[in-house]
DNA sequence: GCCGTTTTCGGCCCGACTGTTTTCAGTCG
């Protein structure tokens, strides 16, 4: 059983005793201890062995470790099993939905003994819930509502595809004249790979007050809207068409700052951030920083003022997800973060020469216009026959290609080196599928799996294992298998694969695809910690995919990476005597 | 259910908005 696993069954654990009305700290501590499973970079299956360790984790006591050895031997949670008996599987998903709370959700279980989406959605429709105290037509009407959305939508949405609305929105608000400050807070702020809604924020000296100040209008003008989902004077709530939900709120100019800190959270970092302030004897929320008297402490716009007079050094919001980085920063011991202009190359990409849509010129030639120093052509090995893969024959004439290129551009203004890859397929038993005397003629061997995602963990591990030892091999490629939102990330026992990483000199890949990004911020992180070199590579299958490379930025800031980890960072000369040398 | 340079008991983060109320519970972030 993997982390995920156990933190998913702690979390259903967490909704249904919220259900059953069980005390909300018993309540918080099964969700406190999901988080610290599924942020934890060992497989707790593993560390299950030694309880020790396992106790050692923040927010996992004496009764949680019997639970996490409950569930890695049993593969349940015998409370979890109980209480789904007396409330049914549905219970879980009702909860899901925008709206409807445990107390809610209890009320119509009593009431009609229902639990299910489309039970629900019956009684509402038959008028049957605004019988219940408490709710009315309305809320009858809003929960119809929502469990169409929910339906609809069903989970968040892409980084890529949240990025241009947010572009959108802030140009907008900022294009306001009563406008002084406009920003995007919450997960998109903080470099989450996916987001569940976009937190707007603006501050201006006088934004209007009454019904609908100018800026909320504008803001509900925008393109793409289907509905107001909730209207105040500092704040309003909406849906767009494609499901996304969008808050603007209007804060107070000298506020700007505590607001901006307090909606990007995470709500983790936040919790600790204000225990912080209360130990100081002082309190902070959305509006500022004030001590015992409600004088504030933080005056104006600055969110650095926040953290300043925390004896704090300013935090990137990437790191907060209080992962200690509200530790390092009291010590000033935050790391120097990687940052776009760090990269120097891109060393994945594919050409018309299998399924890429350009040459290898075209590539190149966008790579230069991206200030690159060099990339890597890592066209696909023949086990991808969809693809059009290269067998050992035109694997060779390939790199004959990529030799002749490089000649030119090397030698063009600025130069830019074109390096000889190949994306080589792990076959299912870890073999790699080319011959290894054209393996030994590339620069760069990228080994990633594309086949067979349904092995056992075990199974996957051996065949990551073999692959890794293999002499030729410099990069393991996209290395979960994951597709967000469309496909789960396969099974592998990340902690021996990385070891095997480490001891055979090979790299673990950040593939920047936006809607692949495999390795995680917590994976990256580990990769750090191991001494495991990264690679940020775009996976480009277009010019236009190198500009992919800012997503995969993200997700190795939030895996607290320096320039120092990536070995994409390092100029060709060094980048090419490390690839050497294994 | 967790946790401890105030503690092994008594705490555990905070405010806005909504719908239904006539002062507030529920939900959300």
């Amino acid at each position: 059983m993997e982390n995920q696993d156990l933190g998913r069954l702690l979390r259903e654990t967490a909704d249904l005793l919220e259900v059953a009305g069980e005390d909300a700290f018993r309540v918080r501590s099964y969700r406190k201890a999901a988080e610290a499973v599924e942020s934890c970079p060992e497989r707790l299956a593993d560390l299950c062995a030694d309880r020790k360790r396992l106790l050692a984790l923040p927010g996992i006591g004496a009764r949680m470790a019997d639970n996490i050895a409950e569930m890695v031997s049993t593969g349940r949670l015998r409370l979890r099993e109980e209480l789904i008996e007396r409330y049914q599987p549905g219970m879980l998903e009702l909860l899901k939905v925008q709206g409807l709370g445990p107390k809610t959700v209890s009320l119509i279980w009593q009431t009609h003994r229902v639990a299910t989406l489309d039970e629900v959605e019956a009684l509402a429709r038959a008028g049957r819930l605004r019988e219940l105290p408490r709710l009315g037509a309305k809320a009858e009407e809003k929960i119809l509502r929502a469990i169409a959305n929910y339906r609809s939508v069903r989970g968040r949405t892409l980084r890529a595809t949240a990025e241009p609305i947010v572009e959108e929105v802030v140009a907008r608000l900022r294009a306001r004249p009563e406008v002084r400050q406009a920003a995007v807070a919450g997960s998109f702020r903080r470099g989450c790979e996916t987001v569940g809604d976009l937190d707007f924020l603006v501050a201006g000296p006088d934004l209007g007050h009454g019904a609908e100040p100018p800026v909320i209008a504008a803001f509900l003008a925008l393109p793409s809207l289907a509905e107001t989902l909730a209207q105040g004077e500092n704040k309003v709530s909406v849906r767009r068409h494609d499901g996304l939900q969008m808050d603007l709120r209007l804060v107070p100019e000298a506020s700007f700052g505590a607001a901006l800190q307090y909606f990007t959270g995470s709500q983790s970092h936040n919790v600790k951030l204000r225990q912080r302030a209360q130990r100081r004897g002082a309190k902070l929320n959305e509006y500022g920083l004030f001590d015992a008297a409600g004088a504030s402490l933080a005056e104006g716009s600055e969110e650095a003022a926040i953290y300043r007079q925390l004896g704090l050094d300013w935090i990137p919001p990437e790191l907060r997800e209080d992962a200690g980085e509200i530790e390092a920063a009291a010590a000033h011991a935050l790391p120097a973060l990687l940052a776009p202009g760090d990269l120097r190359g891109d060393l994945h990409m594919h050409t018309v020469e299998t399924d890429g849509r350009a040459t290898i010129e075209e590539m190149a030639e966008a790579a230069r216009a991206r200030g690159y120093e060099y990339i890597a052509i890592t066209d696909h090995s023949q086990a991808l026959a969809m693809a059009h893969g290269l067998d050992e024959t035109r694997a060779r004439a390939h790199i004959a290609r990529i030799r002749a290129a490089d000649a030119v551009f090397a030698a063009g203004t600025p130069p830019l080196r074109i390096l000889a890859g190949i994306e080589v397929d792990i076959l299912a038993d870890g073999r790699l599928d080319l011959a290894d005397d054209v393996l030994a003629e590339m620069d760069v061997v990228i080994a990633s799996v594309h086949s067979r995602f349904d092995q056992s963990a075990a199974q996957m591990t051996e065949r990551l294992l073999r692959a890794v030892a293999h002499p030729s091999v410099r990069v393991l490629g996209h290395a979960t298998g994951r597709l967000l939102l469309r496909r789960p990330a396969y099974q592998f026992d990340f902690a021996r694969v990385l070891a095997a990483c480490r001891d055979h000199g090979v790299a673990i890949e950040i593939n920047a695809s936006p809607d692949r990004l495999d390795i995680n911020d917590v994976q990256a992180r580990a990769c750090a910690q191991q001494g495991v070199a990264v690679v940020i590579n775009t996976d480009a299958h277009h010019p236009r995919h190198l500009d992919f490379m800012r997503y995969g930025v993200a997700t190795a800031r939030r895996g607290w990476l320096r320039a120092a980890d990536v070995l994409n960072t390092l100029p060709c000369a060094q980048l090419l005597a490390r690839l050497a040398r294994r």
